[in-house]
DNA sequence: ATGGTCAAGACGACA
DNA sequence: TCTTGACCAT
């Protein structure tokens, strides 16, 4: 009983009722900041230690890994005892899971391979080329990839799909079906193919439901607002009658939209399940209250709300600050600034995020960290397994345990180059396709043939052979060693080594990683189980090395989606511009305009005492230079909370160019105090350009004036 | 069959 | 700006 005390007695009242209701549903309706994971590890801890329910009933769903990895740690630590027993995991890994458990009755091979988005567009590239639909404007993969994903998230398989008689559907449907029906043949799983695979399992095997409704009698779902339809459904036939489910959630911030996901499902918790309880956790503990009324006023447009109030005890603070810069060497620079300040007044690089809307913004504030020595993480953006280096290797330990996989023998047959082209290539394609038979098997019955050049004999012959002996060295050494034999042997070693630039020095060293991330995987009975496990975890994003790194000392670089679940004393949000934060595809529907803004609201709630928004006024976006205006989520805060930083600023960051012009015999230039008969006094930012009627294109900041303004001429100096 | 050059297209976030 | 795929010369 003590124990159970201990578990409560840092909890706030709405936390503990939560922690300790009598078993039955539960949902929590937690703002952000008020303790929702906090709620959840103890309401598993409390069950274990009050309750005394084995956490062997339990099933914990987590939307990222990351938050799976926290989760676990946190639950440890609390039980005060390992949980490898305890299944915890996003909803994709513990589908994977399932379906590895019971891939006959899913009707998959046993060595069935997770397709990543970019494995799945490719596939889709090559089957509309099958279809001869090269016009890539009229049928841009990307959309097709988006249809099949969009319906897959609701269900539908090609046949569910109604046909209104529109010919361009029909063909995508077309596509799809095909698409569908190549993974089938190949024990291909595409990622919504893994939600909706275990969904279908269940309903397809009622007694192998009740094995599992009995099993985990208590299911525990974090970030609720986040599930899409079929998630939703797969945990309405898993909690089933026995079953007792407890959510945690927030309607403001459902950032997943475009992924499916529907926050109703929150809602329809409601009417599903009558008898649930809902509890809401309003009280914030993260931010100062300055932050928390930002973030509220900016959430408090959308229109979409299930509505809260969330409040603080919190100091004020210090008012969120706000930055515009010329382009965005100067938004880097000023964030650098910043960053050593924080430094110098005593705070750890682990304080800082770095938050932005897409990987691409990343590179810039990448370059300046390396350049000032400031160690830095990027979490995100090419990871660490979807480099072409890394999927060539595992392409090679993939065809070793599953040699009937068609993609991963496409990817590697001539990689690295060993004589192997497009002719013999498409021999190969043709026979297998005749005799509906693997790339593998079709080459190995076509040498038997002798049906290839010399040349290209040899090659093969090689290739297969290798394939085949390598057999041996698996069965005598360990995984690594293994990996690296493959490595050495398969000639990919030597073709990297080939490429003198930087790049071809880093591809190596993501090689070594690599080996490095085999040997500190978790270690299962069978060498082949476990290959074949670390294969999936691969795909499935679970155990990046670069980011299982210590994060102690480095700041942190992430997108805004990344951060979700963190905290950092110190945030900033940069590139605050309308069309990119929020994005110019969002412009187009209120739905999608507010889940930006939601994005925005999640971003500014990450911090706990300090808070930068930055903009540009020229950034450059495809190579071009581009204008935006500064997000309309900046507007969106009372001006009373927050600090326009002053011009010293501006003028002490570094000038991007010290360009001069002459505008009518009058001497222009940045930095210089200007006038503007509509606008009033202000400070020259930048010269973007001559345009031929002699006006000149500049930005100018104007003192009372909330905004840059882009302004044609008609300035004067003072 | 290979490796190099060139033009076109990408940049929306994640599992 | 950077990456990718098509095409061409070797």
């Amino acid at each position: 009983m003590d124990a159970s005390i201990s578990l409560l007695h840092s909890l706030n009242k709405s936390q503990q009722e939560a922690v300790s209701i009598p078993q039955g549903h539960c949902l929590v309706l937690a703002g952000a900041g008020s303790g929702k994971t906090r709620v959840l590890t103890h309401r598993v801890a409390w069950l274990v230690k009050n309750q005394n329910i084995s956490p062997s009933t339990f099933l914990v769903v987590t939307f990222t890994n990351k938050a799976a990895g926290e989760m676990q740690k946190r639950i440890e630590s609390l039980l005060n005892q390992s949980t490898k027993f305890l299944w915890i995991g996003t909803f994709h890994s513990l589908a994977y899971r399932f379906l590895r458990i019971h891939y006959q009755e899913a009707k998959l091979p046993k060595e069935f391979q997770i397709l990543d988005s970019e494995d799945q567009l490719r596939l889709i590239r090559q089957t509309l080329k099958n279809h001869n639909l090269v016009d890539e404007t009229k049928w841009p993969p990307r959309k097709i990839q988006w249809f099949i994903n969009h319906h897959k998230d609701k269900g539908e398989y090609p046949q569910h799909i109604p046909d209104d008689g529109n010919p361009d559907i029909q063909k995508m449907v077309q596509i799809y079906l095909e698409y569908q029906n190549y993974c089938e043949r190949n024990g291909l799983v595409d990622f919504t193919e893994l939600l909706l695979r275990s969904y279908k399992l269940w309903q397809y095997y009622p007694e192998l439901l009740r094995h599992y409704q009995t099993r985990f009698t208590h299911i525990f779902v974090d970030e609720f607002q986040d599930t899409n339809a079929i998630q939703y459904e797969w945990l309405r036939l898993l909690i089933g009658r026995q079953g007792t489910l407890f959510a945690v959630g927030d309607d403001d911030q459902a950032i997943y939209g475009w992924r499916g996901a529907r926050v109703e499902n929150i809602q329809q918790l409601t009417l599903d399940f009558p008898s649930i309880h809902t509890i809401r956790l309003e009280q914030n503990y993260r931010s100062t209250s300055t932050i928390l009324a930002a973030a509220n006023a900016v959430i408090s447009c959308n229109k979409a709300r299930l509505g809260k109030n969330l409040w603080t005890e919190g100091k004020k603070g210090i008012p969120i600050q706000i930055y515009s810069g010329s382009n965005e060497q100067e938004e880097a620079h000023f964030c650098l600034i910043q960053i050593l300040n924080w430094r110098n007044q005593g705070g750890s690089y682990a304080d800082i995020a770095l938050l932005y809307r897409t990987n691409a913004q990343s590179r810039i504030f990448e370059d300046i960290l390396f350049q000032h020595k400031i160690p830095y993480r990027i979490h995100g953006g090419l990871r660490f397994f979807e480099r072409a280096e890394i999927k060539n290797i595992l392409a090679y330990l993939r065809l070793f345990i599953q040699r009937e996989s068609d993609p991963v023998f496409e990817r590697i047959i001539n990689m690295p180059p060993r004589g192997i082209g497009a002719q013999t290539l498409s021999q190969i394609r043709e026979y297998a396709q005749d005799q509906t038979i693997s790339l593998w098997q079709a080459t190995t019955q076509l040498l038997a043939q002798k049906a290839f050049t010399p040349r290209s004999t040899q090659a093969l012959n090689n290739f297969c052979q290798f394939i085949q002996d390598i057999e041996i060295v698996f069965q005598s050494s360990s995984l690594p060693q293994f990996t690296e034999y493959v490595l050495k042997k398969s000639g990919l070693v030597t073709h990297y080594e080939k490429d003198k630039s930087e790049r071809g020095q880093a591809r190596l060293d993501n090689l070594k990683e690599l080996i490095q991330a085999i040997a500190q995987f978790q270690p299962e009975d069978q060498n082949l189980e476990r290959l074949s496990a670390f294969l999936a975890y691969t795909t499935l994003g679970e155990a990046d090395p670069q980011q299982a790194q210590q994060t102690n000392t480095y700041v942190q670089l992430m997108t805004l989606h990344a951060a979700k679940g963190l905290e950092f004393p110190l945030v900033f949000i940069v590139g605050m511009e309308e069309g990119l934060f929020p994005s110019a595809q969002s412009f187009s529907s209120s739905n999608k305009l507010e889940e930006e803004r939601r994005l925005c609201y999640v971003g500014m709630t990450r911090a706990k005492s300090q808070l930068y928004l930055t903009y540009v006024n020229c950034r450059r976006l495809y190579g071009s230079e581009n204008y935006p205006e500064p997000s309309r989520f900046i507007t969106e805060i009372p001006n009373q909370l927050t600090q326009e930083l002053g011009m010293h600023q501006i003028q002490t960051s570094q000038p991007a160019s010290s360009k001069e012009i002459l505008l009518k015999n009058i001497q222009l230039r940045k930095g210089q105090r200007v006038y503007h008969p509509k606008f009033g006094e202000g400070i020259l930012l930048a010269i973007i350009g001559e345009r031929e009627t002699a006006e000149v294109e500049v930005k100018f900041y104007s003192f009372g004036i909330k905004r840059l303004a882009l302004i044609y001429a008609k300035l004067r100096p003072i």
